[in-house]
DNA sequence: CCTATGGAGTTGATCGTTCAAATCGAGGAA
DNA sequence: TTCCTCGATTTGAACGATCAACTCCATAGG
């Protein structure tokens, strides 16, 4: 047991320096310009680095080159309003992203949803984050412009609708998307295939619906009626999705411009004593926990990928590189679950085993509150 | 438009000092040991840290402390099953509460769920976290082991199961919890209640259990024959429900050990035709996206408290202050919705409605794939 | 009268890195 | 030989804050 404050010190860059017999720059150039060291130098610098387990102190190499090698992310603090948000995923990705990079995510909220601003300063201001990766882009956002003004380096997933110069973005391919989705129905054997789609007007929607009507079309297969657009409240939802599976009809199917209203089409089949999937086929968009849960098939997003891009285009940023020519659109791949099998044996319909299961003192998916 | 590389520099410490004509350590007492400064000088300088909107380099701060003022927390990356877990709210409430306490919260997983020191040792090492909050803490976990030996301050979301010396922690009241719930659901005028758990043996599980022992004894309804263990396999929970309805009969309720158990009842009564609230009553635990969404009853946990007594323990300890003489125990507060509304108009059930609506052109709720 | 006390504020050193410029040899060209 | 170049490495200074020690002055006590 060691006594308090007699911590073991850390190796720090000097130590390795004279452990090595060089100079503290020739230890730093091995770190950040290994190019410029003689190979033996190297190979011993190295080998003392590994055997001290030396680990630069960030907080002095960000103070010195006058930049964080951590990047700020909000998160969407809107409460209970998360449901199945990919967000969560995309978080998770980007961090494991990030270390790869030897960067570091950190979190933070705004108050106002409206203006937040305030916090993306406040949070430069204190030179913790070198940059930012925006998510949740919307039309009128005041983000994008503040930031380029104030020469910060970010990137967003999501276009910036607002500012078509701006290119540093990732966004999956809605329309590709659909199309996939609805080609897929058709492989399955589901005929005729409905969309049920969000109001005209939404950039997002407009582009996925127009995957439905490529696809259909392409396919021969397009009838203008059967297409849903889903009211805002809840119950105009399910109202919307009863009346599609009419006419629809047995042996159809209907793909969602996303898992949430896709839910509620599935609500209404079993309402109505229908299998999803051996009566009618449906797909969502988004592959969120409620679709792995419900069996539903979705088009799952390369978060892996889209984080990577995103993270290498700003590390990029940061080094004072040119912007990418152009946005980078990634297509969303169909993950076949029992909604989409027509030979499904639709068992009690279930949550996914381990949902339910919890492995008893080790349970791994009730979070915290063990 | 600015010229690339003439960033407007941000005002420094010395710059707040000359503005005041006092000299930097006065500023810096003005911001770290305010008491120490008479008050015109106090107010002379805060009106020119104002002014000039200066922020402390927490870089440089974190260099010259040797302790960083933010801290990691391991996000659940075992991918897609994440299934409405808490934790997610659990990072808002922790992000907003480490920012009144001025500190960060930085994001990291770990690559290896059963040696998941490494990850931590590393992040350490890098002197940008100066502690952790674990979650989901486990029986033979080894972070807390490892932490304590390397005195690394941390806190903890739930107990930590091997080391009942260690008292910086925070948890959910099972007992009360479940308590409550049998009480709110006899005044909803149900019975019997019974009770669906995990198998014999976990500490969370058996903790909630004696929570409904107790209530029923206490309320005069126990009976013993209404309580039953959901086996691990999803079939086995489906199997487990089906039971258990039976037994309870219409007029009943059963309250659950969680939220994915009592979704799994949920599911088992639809199938039989019979409406949750109106014919059984039903409550989960953790009152998750799931339960939000399908209107669920559910015991909810004080996320919001739970962040703050596990910061400021976490920044006490940083600080070299004593350990808290012990854990704390918060009680789930039941959030009652239609599960458990016997008047409810079993509409058809619905995703919550901001799962649904999208509010064209500023979606809120779909992530950064807008 | 002289020293002790303590509040208010200042100064020099320092945290651990990296930048920028200087040094040191070893060749090669004039 | 002398000058120059070039690669490899070293040295001094700086990043922006805080710590620890010190000065200064007024008041109180012996």
């Amino acid at each position: 047991m060691r006594i308090r404050g007699e911590r073991p010190q850390r190796a720090k860059l000097v130590d390795v320096a004279r452990a090595a017999s060089v100079s503290r720059q020739t230890v730093s150039n091995v770190l950040n310009n290994p190019g410029k060291v003689a190979p033996e130098t190297l190979a011993k610098v190295r080998s003392e680095i590994e055997r001290l387990s030396f680990q630069p102190n960030l907080a002095a190499r960000a103070l010195r080159q006058r930049k964080a090698n951590a990047l700020g992310i909000e998160l969407n603090a809107t409460g209970h309003r998360r449901l199945g948000n990919i967000q969560d995923s995309f978080l998770v990705e980007l961090t494991i992203t990030a270390r790869e990079q030897d960067a570091h995510v950190i979190t933070f909220a705004v108050e106002d949803y409206l203006d937040p601003i305030g916090e993306y300063e406040r949070l430069l201001a204190t030179q913790m984050v070198g940059g930012f990766v925006l998510t949740n882009t919307r039309r009128e956002d005041p983000r994008p412009g503040w930031l380029r003004e104030h020469d910060v380096p970010f990137v967003s997933f999501g276009r910036v609708w607002d500012d078509p110069s701006f290119t540093a973005w990732a966004d999956v391919d809605g329309k590709a998307g659909i199309a996939r989705g609805v080609r897929h129905l058709v492989e399955q054997g589901y005929e005729p295939i409905g969309y049920l789609g969000w109001p005209h007007g939404s950039p997002v929607g407009d582009d996925r619906r127009s995957g439905w009507v490529a696809a259909t079309r392409e396919l021969g297969i397009h009838d203008p009626t059967l297409q849903t657009v889903s009211p805002q409240d809840m119950t105009g939802a399910a109202e919307a999705a009863q009346s599609l599976i009419e006419r629809v009809g047995l042996g159809g199917a209907i793909v969602c411009v996303s898992d949430n209203l896709a839910l509620a089409v599935y609500r209404a089949l079993r309402d109505r004593g229908l299998r999803p999937g051996v009566d009618i086929g449906l797909i969502g968009f988004d592959d969120n926990d409620f679709a792995q849960a419900f069996g539903l098939t979705s088009l799952h997003q390369p978060l892996d990928e889209i984080a990577q891009t995103l993270l290498s285009c700003l590390v990029a940023a940061e080094s004072g590189a040119v912007a990418p020519s152009h946005g980078v659109v990634f297509e969303p791949t169909v993950v076949p679950r029992r909604s989409t099998d027509r030979t499904s044996t639709d068992r009690s319909p279930s949550v996914n085993e381990h949902a339910i299961t919890h492995p008893a003192g080790n349970r791994t998916d009730d979070g915290g509150s063990s």
